[in-house]
DNA sequence: TGGCCTACCAACCAACTAGTTCGTTTGTTA
DNA sequence: TAACAAACGAACTAGTTGGTTGGTAGGCCA
């Protein structure tokens, strides 16, 4: 057969993104990885060491899409930052599931791509404060953490999102009035600044 | 050796929630469980019928036990509510890592125990909305919703979070601190209804 | 007290899994 | 053009896994 490794490459990791997100580590195939790349699974041994090798590989690629994509850029309001997030993170499920797999699967004592996730989140971190007209420290910190939950939340617990709202959300005209919603409330969650204010005296 | 049949069929299911929460049903192993509740692998499948169904009976019942624990009670404000669920969900992790497992490992067609969950948050969303003097419907679905997330999320992605604050998540005194943020975050984002009456005309 | 049924254990089993080995093919370079 | 190294496929392997089987023991009831 014609030989193009990067090719080969390629292909396997666009079949393992989907097997990982799908399955996870423990429960991911290396046979179903191989089949669905169209090569043999000697291939993936070569090239990435082992399962846990290709697992890390894709994780870290894809957590780094995410969150490139979801980061807080200068100028951004607390509203535009939640509408934006909400809609990637909808159009992008298997990236979210995949940051759900590394909550579970790893304990948390080796962090994939550190130093990494910490500057970026420090960017972001910068950015909201900025906007809000504050000193970015761990009362912004707290704020972007919450952003970041309740734009994932959604995608992530989608069948819970249906219990809770009577199938609300399973219709795009209910996404969109859930979207609106978080937009609006993270505004107004904001907008007296109270939070921010009692979170600083509880932290002096 | 003595038997008492309803102690075996506790001790494995204790053995069993451990498990399950920690691994998942893929990644969990029935030799492990058999193991750890000091009863043969064979008393799992004569109780249990096999390893899913002993999966789905653990799931159900860790699932209600946090369910009812976070359940809005009648009169409960918004931020009472954000600091009991953030508490006890950060207490009982083991609970809070089954709804992930779940997320993740069931593809939404089947939903164990649904018309129990959906008659619970129907609850809640009647004392929600009772507390903020509006009639209960997917408005205040939509809050319940996003209040159980931010008081899920923290827990649930707890290395995320240390990441995203710079550790400050890491130590109990802020733990202390996102939790009263999220409180006054909570009621900021409704105290002033805006979220709601706006996100009305959209469904209106 | 003996018979019966269920709880229980240890050993077993077929299929699956991550990973390895061996041989062939392809592409590059001298 | 021949040699060599890396890419590639097919077959193999040892260990693991969920589940089963066969025998024993304990408790209950007539």
């Amino acid at each position: 057969m014609a030989r193009n490794p990067e090719a080969t490459q390629a292909s396997i990791l666009a079949a393992a993104r989907v097997e990982f997100a799908a399955y996870g580590l423990a429960g991911a195939r290396v046979d179903r990885i191989a089949a669905r790349s169209g090569y043999n699974k000697q291939r993936i041994y070569a090239r990435f060491g082992d399962k846990e090798g290709l697992y890390q590989r894709v994780l870290s690629e894809m957590l780094e899409e995410m969150r490139l994509a979801t980061v807080v850029r200068e100028g951004e309001d607390v509203g535009d930052y939640v509408r934006k997030s909400f809609d990637y993170l909808s159009e992008h499920r298997e990236l979210l599931r995949m940051l759900l797999w590394e909550a579970l699967e790893c304990d948390g004592e080796f962090v994939p791509d550190e130093a990494a996730r910490r500057r970026c989140y420090g960017r972001s971190n910068a950015a909201l404060a900025e906007h809000l007209g504050r000193t970015a420290g761990p009362d912004t910190a707290r704020l972007l953490f919450t952003l970041i939950g309740i734009t994932a939340w959604p995608s992530a617990f989608a069948t819970l999102g249906r219990l809770v709202t009577d199938n609300d959300t399973a219709t795009e005209e209910g996404q969109r009035a859930l979207r609106e919603f978080l937009v609006e409330f993270a505004r107004s969650g904001v907008a007296t600044a109270n939070c921010l204010i009692s979170a600083d005296a509880n932290n002096s």
